[in-house]
RNA sequence: GGCGCGUUCGUCUAGCGGUUAGGACACCGCCCUCUCAAGGCGGAGAUCACGGGUUCGAAUCCCGUACGCGCUACCA
């Protein structure tokens, strides 16, 4: 039987990076050992689940490039893949659990319970639900059900139940001993269920062979494990991963910058690295390569080679790794993804992108190389898109502080001003024999006609600048630049 | 408190009984060069958390300790 995985998202906030993380082994284990990728919506806690939650984790999905093969929107034989509408399939498999005598009513109220636990926390021993409940004589809790008494239904853990080993294919064998089990609550009072019930059932009737996901599920899988032995169901195997953490060790929070996926596209990284870095935190192809497509993740990944420790999210390995993908670009490729973002600077439109992309493309190679994000384009390139430009101080001081310097500026434009033809080729000659005419080092030359016409020392490469920049406004912006 | 998990350069990792402990990011230096980048070359950086074992030999296997994390809910 082939593997069938699931990624189970609850909407109670956008898709994180460990939530994307999961997502990515779930989908490319499927891709790789040619799978059935599930996506359920785990909606059960209605408190803080929302549609529009919802909408942007498949959004963020869709994004990075993860496709489902069965799940919201593209449907699949086990319809629905939302909690919220499954209340049928619960109530079900609870029926059956009953009948087999494996759950039981319990009326102990909360305030009880909770007084209990504070006893048993001050004390030794396990916390867990005392079995109250268990021994009421079944006749006198549908008695009291009848009624109209409020009650939860909890798991009736085997009395004879040994020691409950979970195979993890991540941290090899873990054991948990049976007495840890506690009668835990699978239906609230309010009869909706609870996550360890519902992915359960859902685990079983949607034939999950594998369950990847976080390491905060260990400590649930035996009792998991439990309702699968109560539904007569076979046990998928577990796959537990590492939390992602921030810089500090402590849980990746808002706090150390972008964490939901939707963020970092906002910051301008492209979906490739993130799904190349993200795939690394935490598993590797060989140790050595760092640069991963798509394609080689959802062919080469394997459970095997993921790593049992915990990782911490380094935003300057993937901005470098951004860096390597926007390289990766065609130009017209990244032409198309960086309009948005001179849009968005109020530089151009999309009107005259589309009016003459080459044009666009050309400018490409200006900052292709020079970008880490997607964000640090526009700025890059405002300079060819204003009327004129404003001289950082601090650049003027440095470039065009001397007269020299203000002398050969001047000589520049005249030069320049001169010219017939206007390519890179020819502006590029006709300063570098300028500077041996006026005697300066070419250098000091072109800085000052730098700073004239980019308005600072950092610049895309100058020649290609003035040309695309045309000469009519290249010249003005050198003459205003010795008046400034 | 109980139960479980984790611990290799600053960071991500390779390693699965015998290696000068390898790679990547970041860092430093040199080269290239019209600035900044990118690229090339080189460097520094890990007593493999600690302590005991097992073994001819341990980062690798076993036990313990410390620290960190998770679960211990009518959250997921």
């Amino acid at each position: 039987m082939s593997p069938r995985v699931r990624f189970a998202p609850s909407p109670t906030g956008a898709l994180h990076i460990g939530g994307a993380r999961t997502a990515i082994y779930n989908w490319a284990f499927a891709r790789a050992t040619e799978g059935t990728f599930v996506l359920r919506i785990d909606d059960t806690d209605a408190e803080r689940s929302t549609p529009e939650n919802t909408a942007q984790i498949l959004r963020s999905m869709r994004w990075l490039g993860i496709d489902w093969d069965e799940g919201p929107e593209v449907g699949g034989p086990h319809e629905p893949y939302f909690q919220t509408q499954r209340a049928g399939r619960y109530a079900a498999a609870l029926e059956r659990m009953k009948a087999s005598g494996t759950a039981y009513p319990c009326f102990c109220s909360a305030a009880e319970l909770e007084a209990k636990r504070e006893i048993a926390r001050a004390g030794e021993g396990p916390t867990g639900y005392d079995r109250t409940c268990r021994g009421i004589d079944p006749s006198v809790a549908a008695a009291r059900i009848a009624a109209g008494e409020p009650h939860v239904w909890r798991l009736a853990v085997p009395e004879d139940r040994g020691d409950i080993v979970v195979d993890d294919i991540v941290r090899g064998e873990t054991v948990f001993p049976a007495s840890a089990m506690d009668d835990f609550v699978l239906v609230r009072s309010d009869g909706t269920p609870t996550y360890n019930f519902a992915t359960v059932v859902d685990d079983a009737d949607m034939e999950i062979t594998h369950v990847i996901r976080g390491d905060d599920h260990l400590s649930n899988t035996p009792r998991q494990i439990l309702v699968f032995e109560a539904l007569g169901h076979a046990v998928p195997r577990f796959a537990h991963l590492s939390m992602i953490w921030g810089a500090d060790g402590k849980k990746l929070s808002k706090r150390h910058g972008a964490t939901s996926v939707e963020a970092f596209r906002e910051e301008g990284y492209l979906p490739e690295a993130i799904l190349n870095y993200v795939a690394l935190l935490g598993w590797s192809l060989d140790g050595e390569t760092t640069i991963i497509s798509r394609e080689t993740l959802a062919r080469e990944f394997s459970l095997d080679r993921i790593s049992k420790n915990p990782a911490i999210f380094d935003f300057e390995k993937l901005e470098w790794m951004n860096g390597v993908y926007i390289r990766d670009l065609s130009p017209a490729g990244l032409a198309e993804k960086m309009i948005p973002w001179l849009v968005e600077a109020g530089l151009t439109t999309t009107a005259d992108y589309e009016a003459r992309p080459a044009w666009y493309e050309s400018l490409v190679p200006l900052i292709a190389e020079r970008a880490k994000r997607l964000t640090d384009i526009a700025p890059a390139l405002a300079f060819l898109f204003t009327d004129g430009v404003t001289l950082d101080p601090a650049s003027a001081d440095k470039a065009l502080g001397s007269d020299a310097a203000r002398d050969s500026l001047a000589a520049a434009a005249d030069a320049l001003a001169g010219l017939g033809s206007w390519d890179h080729d020819t502006i590029e000659s006709t300063l570098r024999e300028l500077a041996v005419t006026l005697g300066v080092k070419p250098k000091v030359l072109f800085q000052a006609v730098r700073v004239a016409v980019t308005g600072s020392v950092v610049s895309p490469p100058l020649f290609e600048s003035l040309a695309l920049l045309g000469k009519e406004a290249s010249v003005a912006r050198m003459r205003a630049a010795l008046h400034a």
